[in-house]
DNA sequence: ATCATTTTTTGCGAAACGGTACAAAATGAC
DNA sequence: GTCATTTTGTACCGTTTCGCAAAAAATGAT
């Protein structure tokens, strides 16, 4: 399938190398991170960087949709799952506890929710991907309680958008905090007092 | 009291100049704000800005400070606010909101939970700071709840801290809503049924 | 072996950055 | 008026930044 195109291969893998830029915005920010860190990071020199990703804006905003897919899928995952409205949103959770607390001092948080709304203050273009990935994230967990309603785990009342934009908002915070460096344990907590409070009916 | 120094006098006043410096950072980010935006903001000259407020790190963490500082102011308001549990609640995301949305195009976010994450991942300091807010946050919103649950707006087997830590949470997301363009009438709505979920008992 | 093609590598260049040295200006003290 | 003192303003330094131009290297095609 993938004939060999004609000149000199590449030395460098474009997903991996994806990924280490992703990382290294990750484990900084935006304007924090200059283009030598990214190429150190990826092993490629800046020319090729720029050669295979565009600028340095438009490597950020490859790895932010590379992220935002991560994050849809997630969330389909989670809406489509075979378990009670509980265990989902829990599941949900602690898979993000777990992916925000990833970094070698386990302070990362997450790359869309802790670099993001830096810039875009100042950059539409990033700003507009926040927007895009907030109303995902609303969206999904709207699905995720209205299919908690249907299955008869909430009462036919509960506001589900409203119910899904606190569940979102605690993620907000959880990726916050765990940039902060809160533990494991405390975010744990959180996410375990927010799903009795929001999949339980009242 | 105040007796005049001897030599030139300033062409400047401290406390406006860091009030600017503040807007500056909190218009953009720590990193993405240049000494000459924010000499431009303040009037000053680099020298000057230097010879008053130390290095760039050290007029952000004192930018931190001030807004960390009216941030306690409100949260003792709220506490000792004489009011039922729901409206001192309320009114406190109501004051918060209108400070989020308090910029030329309504979209400025906290300060403090817009520009610290970002730079938390690099900056020690910096985390320290933001740890510490979060952290009087949480403690505020507590000491809030207990009062509501002394005055029975709460049941008392209410778990006060985590109610606390949920409310919190909110604040978090409204902040980084905010910085996102979402309108007054979506936080006002998500602060609503936050305070309808706390603070009613179930 | 030679050529066309693609990538890598080296190195440049213009701009922005944070920070400071030093002289000029503006005041009070005498 | 003269001096000491403090702030302002100008100008500069070394570094870092992003982005690119041009040459060198590595492959497939012929």
């Amino acid at each position: 399938m993938t004939e060999k195109p004609r000149g000199r291969p590449r030395s460098y893998d474009p997903d991996t190398a994806l990924w280490q830029a992703l990382e290294t915005f990750w484990g900084g920010s935006f304007t924090g991170t200059s283009l030598d860190a990214l190429a150190a990071a990826t092993g490629m020199n800046r020319p090729s960087l720029y050669a295979a990703f565009g600028d340095k804006k438009s490597l950020y905003l490859k790895s932010f949709d590379l992220v935002a897919g991560l994050m849809k899928a997630a969330l389909r995952r989670t809406v489509e799952a075979e378990k009670p409205l509980e265990a989902a949103l829990g599941d949900f959770y602690n898979e993000a506890i777990a992916i925000y607390r990833s970094g070698p001092d386990g302070a990362r948080g997450c790359f869309i929710l802790c670099t993001a709304p830096a810039e875009a203050a100042t950059d539409s273009d990033i700003r507009a991907a926040l927007v895009t990935t907030l109303k995902e994230i609303d969206g999904g967990l709207a699905m995720l309680f209205e299919k908690g309603k249907a299955a008869g785990d909430l009462s036919p009342a509960a506001d589900t958008t409203a119910r899904a934009q606190i569940a979102a908002s605690v993620l907000h915070s959880l990726a916050i905090r765990a940039r902060a460096g809160a533990s494991k344990k405390e975010l744990d907590a959180l996410a375990q007092h927010t799903v009795q409070m929001l999949c339980r009916d009242m």
